[in-house]
DNA sequence: CCGGGGACTACACACAGGTGTAGTATCCTG
DNA sequence: CAGGATACTACACCTGTGTGTAGTCCCCGG
């Protein structure tokens, strides 16, 4: 069930006004967007926006707000079911404010949501676990939450790396697949894992020249 | 080895604003970064910042060019080494930068890079495999150097959920550990992945409610 | 009928910031 | 010692854009 962004016909002007700025923000984010050009977007002239806004930053808390309620809806619409691989997906046509919101620092406690969502969901899978994990599954749910928002954020340059459009269904699939096949197969064996631990607690300073051998794309050695 | 940034007094005046304006392009995105603004932290008149790069959008891609540089020049310092779980580290105080040139579309070039060095390293990691992968390697590197990325984009979050400094020396370990846990130890199992690729093929059209079941934070059901 | 308030528009204002220009100092070269 | 190029500054200009103000239309309660 995405977000069903209706006919803008059938939404009063200030909804309007609203998803034509979640959208305007989502794409070219809070600076380069414009009142001008949201109003433009959403059918209005320019002061209907700050009458019911007030100012940009007052439409841009707005929006943030309407994140969370939509947000907030979906999950309890989807709640004590499982979690999803690819969280962003989910939300449709509000995918890239969500994106440029936790870069900009505004969806902060939808972040934090996530992770505590996380958390639990570890939380639970660790106990039936044979190895005991070195770091807490809080720890380990923000990172996880992190990698996961990273697919939604960089998905221009995933799906060019793709080859398939992430937005459309055929790209979404792919996506899903390549997920699947990532997330039960460990780029680290145990004994990989172990040894690189080691390394890192052989070294004092973080200053060492020594990578822990692991396999993911690189961009350089360590710092 | 981390980049290191001399001394300003050591650098030459072009070298000073180019660090500036990609600390303040790193640090407040493009547009809300002024070129007055990097000139006063380069210790520079705004007019040499024209002098010595024509326009805005002429620094941005001097300094989109010195980061493919630096890159290029730490990814051969490394060269056939192991490749990196936190691949954004190396980069320091260039970090940043990355991140934002990553969301704004700039370090495309970058990106692909990434996508290719992994490719190569998964098509290797396939062939020692029982079972074949029912994605292409490349499909699968985009979707992890997304998700490597992501850690280094959200930074802030990430430092704020693990309760510690991701810049620091100390939130740099944490997260290491918590990244050899997490590529050691698969969210999926076998047989939770086969299942739930099972279901996403029975289901044709991807508007299908059925969230494959699977192990990460979540923000809500399927799309 | 009518008074008021909300929705909505048009237009003017102010200012931040990118850009352009002129001028000065400094250094290299012949 | 020219003399020109380069590094660098100060300042004027102008567009874009957020914001303020006044006014119109329309619905609704009395």
């Amino acid at each position: 069930m995405a977000v069903t962004t209706a006919d803008p016909e059938d939404l009063t002007a200030r909804a309007r006004i609203r998803d034509a700025a979640m959208a305007q923000f989502g794409e070219h984010g809070f600076e380069r967007a414009t009142i001008r050009g949201i109003a433009v977007a959403a059918g209005v002239s320019s002061g209907l926006v700050r009458h019911h806004f007030g100012s940009k930053q007052g439409l841009l808390e707005a929006c943030d707000a309407h994140l969370v309620k939509t947000v907030r809806r979906l999950n309890s619409q989807a709640a004590g079911g499982a979690p999803d691989l690819n969280p962003l997906a989910a939300l449709g046509p509000y995918q890239a404010y969500l994106a440029r919101s936790l870069i900009e620092g505004g969806a902060a406690p939808l972040f934090d949501e996530m992770v505590a969502l996380g958390e639990g969901w570890l939380a639970d899978a660790d106990r039936s676990r044979p190895d005991p994990p070195d770091v807490g599954p809080r720890v380990r749910s923000a990172v996880i939450a992190a990698m996961a928002l990273g697919i939604g954020i960089l998905r221009r340059h995933v799906s060019r790396g793709m080859g398939a459009d992430l937005s459309g269904p055929e790209g979404e699939r792919l996506l899903m697949r390549a997920l699947l096949d990532i997330h039960s197969h460990p780029l680290l064996s145990l004994e990989e894992a172990a040894a690189a631990r080691e390394a890192l607690d052989r070294t004092p300073s973080p200053a060492g020249p020594a990578t822990p051998r692991g396999p993911a794309p690189t961009q350089g050695g360590s710092r």
